[in-house]
DNA sequence: GATAAAGTTGACTATTTGGTCAAGTGGTAT
DNA sequence: ATACCACTTGACCAAATAGTCAACTTTATC
């Protein structure tokens, strides 16, 4: 079977695509160190010779499988509400309230591997500094619009960009840590409200 | 030597202190899954049998050293602004601003073990859980002096420090992430300003 | 100084870790 | 049909892992 870019098949992009969803799994659930290479084949149902046919070692794999999963899920997630023509805050917020999608006990899949991984491997750091950047620019564009069209008064987007970011991923944690979704639901009403504050100008 | 309850042994405390130290230092690195019982023994030159002597295991002993040293920084930290007689916020703000004692390299020593072991382990979760609601609990105290004394109008406390600790893990968080320590500059400038709202009832 | 307990030493073990590799399979193009 | 290729298989390996243990030294107590 050839490789071609862009190619119609549909099988046998399976192997490596099974790797990537157990990594990512494994390592959600684990941690990247904690995530042993012998669970992820199992998981994936692939063996060990056959992963390093793709993959170098564990982790260009697990790289790998943290840029595409999370790539994926700010398109699903971000790509909707900024190809909105209006309404950009309200979809925005309603996505924040929507905790039936998030998994509080696993926590936020970027943030766990920041914590774990940045300080310890260069290139952990520079793949996560770049996915937290975008995650960032991601919220920021929100705002943009919402600024365009009239639903947030002038105002630097940038730091409240910032500033909900932080703060979503502080909520994430703290319902974590204290194993309350209400801490959660808590922080985001609050954070609205403090966003809220920028409709008038 | 017997051990005492608050004997006045000044020395051979030292080889479990030596070991909680270097169990600290190298959990805070390396995360306690990254941290290798072999690393942290040469770090504190102490042998293996030796401190098997002192703990059950390395987990027995890496719960010791998180609650310990937490514990006293807390206290440092805390115990310190709740003693004043005025000037709460103040005190409390001019530490936020402070960022020459922070490692945004490392990030927050609570946040890396909860991400890292809350969902996998039950005994560091429960322990996480009850570090991550002193935090709190810390935060929340500084906030009722303040209402106590006037420095701010009568509000919910409670959710107030939740959202205070929420915008402080996730700052931390987002320097390390970008590894830009103005992230936390700047988040801590929002949040303050947001606590301020709350002194003209 | 005898006794016992507290603390120390380092070799040893069993298991798990990520990684290697030579031999195979099966489809495709010539 | 044959030669080539992507892909698979699973046995094997060296290193690292946490944990064990019997013998030893030091210290306190009488």
């Amino acid at each position: 079977m050839r490789k071609v870019l862009g190619d119609s098949n549909k099988m046998k992009e399976t192997t490596r695509q099974k790797l990537i969803d157990a990594t990512y799994e494994e390592v959600y659930s684990n941690g990247y160190q904690g995530a042993a290479l012998a669970d992820i084949l199992a998981k994936a149902g692939v063996h060990k010779g056959s992963m390093y046919h793709f993959f170098a070692n564990k982790k260009e794999m697990a790289l790998a499988a943290i840029q595409e999963k999370i790539s994926n899920r700010f398109f699903e997630r971000y790509g909707k509400i900024v190809a909105l023509k209006r309404g950009y805050l309200d979809e925005f917020f309603s996505g924040l309230r929507d905790i039936s999608q998030r998994d509080f006990k696993r926590g936020c899949p970027i943030a766990n591997i920041v914590q774990e991984m940045s300080n310890i491997d260069e290139d952990f750091n520079t793949a996560m500094k770049s996915i937290y950047s975008q995650f960032r620019s991601n919220i920021k564009m929100i705002f943009d619009k919402a600024v365009e069209v009239g639903e947030l008064a002038q105002c630097d987007t940038d730091k409240l960009a910032l500033f909900t970011t932080v703060a979503l991923e502080g909520a994430i944690l703290s319902a974590k840590a204290s194993g309350e979704p209400q801490d959660f639901v808590d922080s985001v009403e609050i954070l609205i409200h403090y966003i809220e504050s920028y409709k008038h100008g």
